[in-house]
RNA sequence: GCGGGCGUAGUGAAACGAUUAUCACGCUAGCCUUCCAAGCUGGAGUUGCGGGUUUGAUUCCCGCCGCCCGCACCA
């Protein structure tokens, strides 16, 4: 519908009170955005509609919500703490372009090398005297950890080392157990959570896009090993109806076949979802394959049954999984960038949100504001209408073309005026729709 | 993290080594206004942070922070 660029998406987010800077008063921190009061109310909204479509209204989705920090084991067995996430880099000291380290030494013959020690590839890179890409030297290797580090508890010292989590999908699996034997669902089910992950990203870029904090939808889907190109393609046009959900056009994703070197470690197939924002298409979420990876390395890690005991009584077995993901901030990025419409025949810039996620539903206006007999009316209006279908604004400040403006701006749905007809013929309202700029009249209660 | 550019009200801009930093829009109070940013009269609000040079710095220099572009990275 827009191609808004992200200066004109920033700057009416501020202006209007949806996103602000993290920290801005102290100069901002990087990588950090702050939700505001309309702000919040639409990721909540767009939460709940997830929430509501992937796991009220089914029955092999159950709820999950789990903390932050995590005993450090379950990023040893995640595989985390290791290549990918704690990535072994080196600068070309003439260029200071960086590289791999790992990927280097495999260029130059070294077989396995991400199995290798940074002091080993170190002793390897000046043993063999390998050269950068651009032929110079190379500074030492050094890790660059992708997971942010924590201390829980009074001692500073590596055993109290923790980390805020990378991903959330760790808590559902550990969780299995608990669940299998609190619920006993039948296979195949799901577990689904929403929360924070933190990724200490080396340039964070693009407002909302690349971020060292953001919200994650997902959930891991357990299923038998020989289904999962059917729940895969399942959960794929589950997809595209929760695309239409934001008001997504379906034209403007792209799936993108990850190729199997740029899959995540736990990956056997893995499908980005990616949508044409103003800087590009970028992925905003993905269907990942996890095969039995992250239960199986749990079950050899803690000791703990990770299995799935059919009640047939055939042999239990540990199931495997489908991970569909949705970047909360990305998708909520995604759903502003199209509602923001330019409509010059008006004079005008309005967000056309679907209703149902718009921060505001209502605003209630007395066509004039030094009225008292409209402005009581329409104060009456309001309070019937509070809480009826969420937030429910009051704006009697300038005249009405001003407070349509402002309405627009921020993607309220509908305007709900008081006039002299309501007071002196039959009581009805003119609501005005945000899209159409329609009027139509109706008494207040069938609103 | 590297290289380059940039940082003045909420937004977009202007100006200056020196009196109280200007303008538009927006915001706000009052008047007015019988449906799409009209008008009138008021009001609030700005030199990112820290240091240096200087009689005096928003202006020149340095550091930090942040933003943009490119590279790299991106499970």
């Amino acid at each position: 519908m827009s191609n808004v660029s992200l200066d004109e998406l920033t700057s009416l987010c501020k202006r209007r009170g949806f996103i602000y800077q993290g920290s801005e008063i102290y100069g901002g921190l990087a990588g950090t955005w702050d939700y505001g009061p309309l702000g919040v109310q639409l990721k909540r909204n767009i939460e709940q509609a997830w929430w509501k479509m992937f796991v009220e209204q089914r029955d092999d989705m159950y709820g999950l919500d789990s903390a932050i920090l995590m005993n450090p084991k379950v990023w040893q067995a995640s595989g985390h703490t290791g290549a990918g996430f704690a990535d072994p880099l080196v600068e070309d000291l003439e260029t200071k372009k960086r590289h791999r380290a790992d990927h280097l030494l495999e260029d130059n013959g070294v077989e396995n090398a991400e199995e290798l020690t940074h002091e080993q590839m170190n002793k390897i890179i000046k043993e063999r005297g390998i050269k950068s890409p651009d032929g110079n030297d190379l500074s030492e290797v050094r890790v660059f950890n992708l997971m942010f580090d924590t201390h829980v508890g009074p001692v500073r010292d590596d055993n109290s080392m923790s980390y805020l989590r990378p991903e959330i999908a760790q808590g559902m699996f550990v969780n299995f157990k608990n669940v299998v034997d609190s619920l006993q669902p039948d296979l195949p089910f799901g577990l689904a959570q929403s929360g924070k992950a933190f990724r200490n990203e080396i340039s964070p870029r693009e407002f909302l896009f690349r971020v060292r904090e953001f919200n994650l939808m997902e959930f891991e889907y357990f299923i038998e090993e020989s289904t999962w190109e059917e729940r895969f393609e399942h959960f794929r046009a589950e997809f595209y109806r929760w695309c239409e959900v934001l008001g997504l056009d379906v034209k403007k994703m792209h799936e993108l076949e990850v190729p199997e070197a740029d899959r995540a470690h736990y990956s056997k197939r893995t499908v980005d979802f990616e949508y044409e924002f103003s800087f590009g298409t970028k992925e905003v979420g993905a269907i990942a394959y996890r095969t039995n990876f992250d239960l199986s390395n749990h079950m050899d890690q803690s000791g703990e049954k990770m299995l799935y005991r059919p009640k047939d009584g055939s042999d239990p077995f540990v199931p495997h999984v489908i991970e569909p993901t949705f970047g909360l901030d990305r998708m909520l990025l995604a759903t502003l960038s199209e509602a923001y419409t330019e409509d010059t025949d008006n004079d005008r810039v309005y967000l056309a949100l679907p209703e149902d996620i718009a921060p505001v539903k209502y605003c209630v206006s007395p066509l004039l504001k030094n009225k008292p007999e409209l402005v009581a009316r329409a104060r009456e209006v309001y309070e019937m209408l509070q809480g009826k279908y969420g937030r429910v604004v009051w704006d009697d400040n300038g005249n009405i073309g001003k407070r349509y403006r402002r309405q627009d701006e921020i993607g309220t749905p509908w305007c709900v005026v008081i006039d002299f007809d309501t007071l002196e013929k039959d009581g009805k309202v003119s609501l005005r729709n945000r899209d159409t700029l329609e009027q139509t009249r109706l008494v207040p209660e069938e609103i």
